[in-house]
DNA sequence: ACCTGAACACCGTTCAAGT
DNA sequence: ACCTGAACACCGTTCAAGT
């Protein structure tokens, strides 16, 4: 008679996010995550590897999300995509490090750097400089976003004016590209 | 008769660091680092406090280096003070992470940050304009020190370029904003 | 002043055992 | 198949004691 599984893989990705979310990453423990589930650390090993996979799973689950419409304007687009990444650090500034730490190749991220592909591309950037173009961006907005989840800026007004002059420029460049290709 | 200090607070970060560059923060230890000196773990609490300070000396340990030569032009400036970051998360990948976590007000940090005030004011930026323009350059040169740092780029070639893209886009930012002044 | 040793309350992980 | 309990080799930190 096989054993009826008590937890899920999902489950346990949700109570450890939220216990990392309230006590940190240094609190965060497969005990502790045990605990909370009503169920011994060592089951959580068949399920996520170890804690290694454990964190790497909270990785996945931090860029799990909507991705913009794709019928969006390509500026609205790729405004959209900064806004979801930095809502992801402001609701797991504990956990988004990680995201710096080990570089995600999960599906979302894959998917997400195609829509941005796809973004420059429809803005009239050329094919050959679309790959650079989208590595500047993604760096800066996850550096940005790991910069407010750490409490660099002094308030959420003081970073959303500093991520709309971001916006400013980076449009000003992509279009500047756009022209220099005609 | 007062015991003779068989250890020094620089002592401890220097072989914090160097440890810490073997086996990973995770593996960094109060009992790892007291072998290597040859003393008790507990020996380090006088002069670190304990666990936290290790890890903020260590902090202070990667900002605190040359700065740019004052006497340079301010774009060579600039540029200068984006090497010497890019330098330190390449020299310690593994500790640089830290810097995005806990943000550092050290003097090292502050007078980096002065120095690129400085720098912009004689690019002519005006001056209302001259702390957001910051903010804006040390968000990006961090997260992209952290990304080089977290292995996100192919090669130290393609980073190389990629940085080199980025300092002629904000060069070009920088004479826009001054041209705008005038 | 500074270091030591023992002790406490934790960790992640293994392994054999249960159902 | 999945969970459990005991055990191992670690942690950071306290506290009284030594010099």
């Amino acid at each position: 008679m096989p054993a009826r599984a008590k937890v899920t893989r999902e489950e346990i990705l949700d109570t450890a996010l939220r216990l990392a979310d309230e006590v940190g990453l240094a609190g965060l423990t497969m005990r502790g995550v045990g605990d909370r589930l009503g169920v011994t650390p060592m089951a959580l090993y068949r399920h996520v590897g170890d804690k290694q996979g454990l964190l790497d799973g909270l990785v996945e689950r931090l860029l799990t999300g909507e991705l913009p419409d794709p019928g969006l304007p390509w500026r609205e687009r790729l405004h959209r995509q900064g806004a979801i990444l930095r809502a992801a650090a402001r609701r797991h500034p504990q956990v988004f490090p990680l995201l710096l730490a080990r570089r995600a190749a999960t599906d979302a991220a894959l998917s997400a750097r195609d829509g941005v592909y796809q973004a420059l591309r429809e803005a009239g950037v050329p094919e050959d400089q679309v790959p650079r173009v989208e590595r500047l961006l993604s760096t800066f907005a996850l550096g940005f976003a790991a910069s407010e989840a750490g409490g660099r800026f002094r308030s959420e007004q003081e970073a959303d004016a500093d991520f709309a002059f971001a916006e400013e420029l980076f449009g000003q460049m992509i279009e500047s590209l756009t022209a220099a290709a005609e």
